[in-house]
DNA sequence: ACTCTATAATCAAGTTACTTGATAATCAAG
DNA sequence: CTTGATTATCAAGTAACTTGATTATAGAGT
């Protein structure tokens, strides 16, 4: 018998799990893949968003951007990553992951993502909703917050 | 006008992007507080445990346990931690997080813990018993295929 | 068109944090 | 009570990071 304080926590608790399985999964593929660790979150983020740019994953790492651009020269030399020009603003570069590094990782990242969609096909539309609903809102709680802490830093 | 596998992909975006802002908001925090990125991680498990040990924090931050031993040294000389001895093991070592570090930094994320609370207080009792289930089972997924990884690794 | 300021990425020098391998202390099994 | 495994630490060498300067480009205002 749970009461609605019990499940509230139990949703609490079940996403701080999430977030410490996901850092764990991401130490053991850049590992795996003989890459440090702001390396491998550097290709995490790739690996979702497909394409970025140096001050992107500078946030996304927590790195100065000088020393993104040296992290990016060993994920270049490395074969992970390739630099492009951005055709729109030529200060800027465009950072694509590898199709090849993206199959070797991916090769790791695609049983657990298999797994994830077979999760999530076992949902029925009504469930999907309110767990795409959920996810989305607490995002957003994390978003904002990250903007406010980030304001009083300046 | 959603199909199920609009639904389904949605819920997959979402929580990736979960994952890409709690590394921002990680990145924040630590920043303000003055740390570098292993450093906040290591705070963050603490946040969330409450206790620990070296050889569980250097698995969670990625680091060879000589790495943790001088973090923690820094954590400690900065007051964040404090290393007890484990009375049933004595090779152990227990750290804990220290009460007003916590505050310092519990008042960071004292923002967002209630708003997170807030928002799940939202929703019904079986809501929150598929949101919690779909959470305990996804990060079900991600340990599995790490331990996958890991054992692949020896 | 032409400054001026802001932004993006890079580079060089100095600092910090990390890895590796060895060591000490303790535990648990035989 | 000896042996092998585990936990944390330490010391030396290496790798990665920060800071501040530099180059190139963009966009706004005159």
């Amino acid at each position: 018998m749970n009461s609605k304080a019990d499940l509230e926590k139990e949703v609490l608790m079940a996403a701080a799990e999430y977030g410490i399985n996901s850092v764990l999964f991401r130490n053991a593929m850049g590992r795996k893949l003989g890459l440090n660790i702001t390396e491998s979150e550097c290709l995490s983020l790739l690996r979702i968003k497909g394409i970025s740019n140096p001050t992107e994953l500078a946030r996304y790492t927590g790195l100065t951007t000088g020393a993104t651009t040296t992290m990016l020269d060993r994920l270049e030399k490395a074969g992970f990553i390739t630099r492009k020009h951005n055709p729109n603003d030529r200060r800027r570069v465009l950072i694509e992951i590898n199709s090849e590094a993206a199959v070797t990782s991916v090769s790791l990242v695609s049983g657990v993502q298999k797994a994830h969609k077979e999760l999530i096909a076992s949902y029925s539309d009504t469930e999907l909703e309110i767990i795409a609903d959920f996810l989305t809102r607490f995002t957003q709680n994390v978003k904002e917050h990250t903007h406010m802490i980030e304001q009083d830093l300046r």
